[in-house]
RNA sequence: GCUCUCGUAGCUCAGUUGGAUAGAGCGUUUGGCUACGAACCAAAAGGUCGCAGGUUCGAAUCCUGCCGGGGGCACCA
């Protein structure tokens, strides 16, 4: 609704600007802003300096922008919703809203925050894409919480949503693990299967071996190459091995992302698109296209090659303000004739954006406790398998894989777009984010030795083949149980069942991990700290889940003390309450409109975060207005609380108050859930 | 060597397409529970926004150079 009146606003600027100056604007060249303080105004707008600087550059005199800003609102007319505008400072024009009107609107509106410029086709997220071979990590658990809020905050948004998981089963890290069963622990796959331990973390442990084995003596490396090329060739028994750990270990990592509330739609895996021969198909259609050339001389004699050159052309016609990063050509088969990673890669996009002509079959993979069942591909011909689920067929991809594959990842997109047709493509993106790094005195913490080199460093990459890392389990154990003996600690909770205090603990240290992983941009390293990870206090989801349960907690008891909770104003009544100033209560309209507006925002800062694709700017909202409404809570005059709902005599400030705290906790709760993945609990 | 990215308070980090007095949390100091929930609130101290130039009415933000941390530049994924 804000956004709407947003943009008449800018709308009327525009004509007046061209009435008065003969400029013309463009809409998105306008821009708002919030002023610093409610007292200036609900909406600022600087545009007079923008018209000072384009009026010097074709007349080449300077103009005062407070005048032009004056001259600006002038022309301006009324405009339904805004009571007033001002020009103030060196030359902003700021617009305050009728809060009455507004307020109304707002607390009657619907709870829904979706935005009027979505795709309108589905939009496919991958995440996760763990290598199926050994327990996930916090680096691993980083991309997941970042593309389940993605998916979130899109889905909010109301955007048609897809959730792959890509599953590389047939590569190195997979053979590895089958090297150690087979070499080293010299195990059948009727003993691997026998296994009673926790199969992913037995396979830390055995994969960290098998990189001390390779490092012993390369000539062990043989090993792998043997291994591989029998998964590759579905041969024998390793064949079997290689599918049972890849399976085995992907449903332990479907339980460990379930435990976040993160899930998948589809699990589209690579020995399948190998199998149905994804990459011929595209590798035809590249070349008809002429998007890759067969090199003849120089380094990559005998490849066939995506060009540097046509990467750099295609950004700049899309206006891609990043420059080429990279001078290398990237090369997608190999003299040898076999095709690289990002070959396959641009096959199985192609696939995703149903521009490949080929499909999948699928089996049910496992269902989730709610009873949602994630499907993955499968090779093996059945009667029983789908075909009809829809897969795939998207407008745009939106892929989160770490920043290191941002070379393969431009090339991948460049493949898709020379051979797509929609340019709805271009909105599709490598979500590229940073690495979850340990400083050593954690790496020191979690028992490692470290190397002389690594001790020097500043942090320590996590390391698979080192075995070094924090478990992505151990993580959300560890909160939990610090959760769980907070609340054993509290004499409040001891009428609450232990399976209750079990699921309390669980959504608390839920909400504080994934806050966690979101208060950071993409692109800033995280060093982990055992501390801050697991910390209850200040900027963390915990506070946000707090202040949720509290205002609900306060709903509970006004409808236990019989109070009404029907509000009935008109809006002349509320435009009064926020204008009321009570010298003798404290009552102050100005200070509640500030909150009802900061609330209002967050539809406009999901749409910032949605465009760039940050969800750290709705976390960092999320929290203010927690923030701000604990604040509200606890407003005292001389010892005396100013807002306390309940004690409010006066019917028409209670029943503001009421609004307000309704209002509030309906964008909370909203935000909440899609940071976080959780409902607010009864009590914590 | 080429290139990307980061450098903001003691520590960890936000800071939207350049906008009004650079913000949080932690930590430190001080104060506040016979409670609409203290996993909270209030107050204080703490900044040459890495350094040096430049563009602009206006720069943490854009440009140039330099210094420092971390990536990338595979016929690996």
């Amino acid at each position: 609704m804000l956004l709407t009146l947003q943009r008449t606003i800018k709308t009327q600027l525009q004509v007046a600007v061209k009435k008065i100056f003969e400029l013309e604007l463009e809409l998105a060249d306008i821009t708002a802003e919030y002023p610093p303080k409610t007292e200036l105004g609900d909406l600022a707008f600087p545009i007079a300096f923008e018209i000072a600087k384009r009026l010097k550059a074709s007349t080449g005199t300077k103009q005062n922008p407070r005048q032009l800003a004056d001259k600006l609102r002038n022309e301006l007319s009324t405009i339904n919703g805004v009571s007033r505008v001002e020009t103030a400072g060196a030359g902003y024009i700021n617009f305050f809203l009728e809060r009455g009107k507004v307020f109304d609107r707002l607390f009657k509106s619907e709870k829904s925050l979706k935005l009027d410029d979505i795709s309108g086709g589905k939009l496919i997220v991958e995440h996760t894409s763990i290598n199926p071979n050994k327990a996930a990590h916090i680096g691993h658990l980083r991309n997941a919480v970042l593309g389940d809020t993605i998916v979130r905050m899109l889905q909010a948004s109301g955007e048609t949503v897809e959730i792959h998981n890509y599953i590389d089963n047939t590569g190195v890290q997979v053979a590895d693990v089958v090297v150690g069963f087979k070499y080293l622990e010299k195990k059948s796959l009727a003993e691997i299967e026998a296994i009673k331990e926790r199969f992913d973390y037995y396979c830390w442990d055995l994969y960290a071996q098998v990189g001390k084995f390779y490092e012993e003596n390369p000539e062990n490396k043989k090993f792998r190459a043997q291994t591989l090329h029998e998964i590759e060739h579905n041969e024998g028994e390793t064949a079997l091995v290689a599918e049972h750990v890849s399976n085995r270990i992907l449903k332990t990592h479907l339980d460990t992302m379930w435990r976040l509330g993160i899930a998948y739609d589809v699990l589209p895996r690579e020995s399948d698109v190998l199998h149905l021969n994804f990459w011929q198909t595209a590798f035809e259609k590249l070349k008809e296209k002429g998007a890759i050339y067969f090199e003849t001389e120089g380094k990559n004699k005998g490849c066939w090659v995506m060009r540097a050159e046509d990467r750099a052309e295609n950004e700049n016609t899309a206006q891609d303000e990043t420059e080429s990063q990279y001078e290398a050509d990237k090369i997608l088969v190999r003299s040898n004739g076999t095709v690289t990673y990002t070959g396959k890669d641009i096959a199985y996009h192609l696939w995703k954006l149903g521009q490949l002509g080929l499909d999948f079959e699928y089996r049910p993979f496992s269902t989730y406790p709610n009873g949602k069942i994630v499907w993955i591909t499968t090779a093996k011909e059945s009667a029983e398998n789908r075909k009809d689920l829809g897969f795939g067929n998207g407008v745009a991809y939106f892929n989160v894989i770490d920043v290191g594959q941002s070379y393969p990842q431009a090339y991948v997109k460049l493949g898709v777009k020379l051979l797509s047709t929609d340019n709805r493509i271009d909105r599709s993106a490598h979500l590229a984010y940073e690495k979850v790094v340990l400083t050593p005195s954690s790496a020191k913490e979690l028992g490692y030795e470290l190397s002389e080199e690594d001790s020097k460093r500043t942090q320590v990459s996590m390391s698979g083949r080192k075995g070094l890392g924090v478990k992505a389990d151990d993580l959300i154990d560890k909160s939990k149980e610090k959760v769980l003996a907070k609340i054993n600690s509290n004499p409040d909770y001891s009428d609450v069942s232990l399976e209750e205090r079990e699921d309390i603990s669980q959504r608390i240290a839920v909400s504080g991990l994934r806050y966690f992983l979101l208060k950071y941009t993409r692109s800033s390293v995280i060093a982990f700290d055992f501390e801050e990870a697991l910390a209850f206090q200040g900027e963390t989801g915990v506070y946000l889940l707090y202040a949720v349960v509290r205002v609900n907690s306060m709903f509970r008891n006004l409808t236990e003390k019989g109070k009404s909770l029907k509000v009935n104003l008109t809006e002349s009544q509320i435009n009064d309450l926020f204008s009321l100033k009570d010298e003798l209560t404290g009552w102050d309209g100005n200070y509640l409109w500030a909150i009802v507006y900061l609330a209002s925002r967050l539809q406009d800062t999901l749409r910032l975060s949605i465009n760039s694709l940050e969800p750290t700017h709705l976390a960092k909202y999320a929290y203010d207005l927690a923030r701000s409404f604990s604040h509200f809570y606890a407003v005292k005059k001389e010892g005396k609380y100013i807002y306390k709902v309940i004690d409010e005599t006066d019917s028409l400030r209670y029943q503001l108050l009421v609004a307000l705290s309704d209002y509030v906790r309906r964008q909370l709760e909203q935000a909440l859930w899609i940071l976080t993945g959780v409902e607010p609990v009864e009590k914590m």
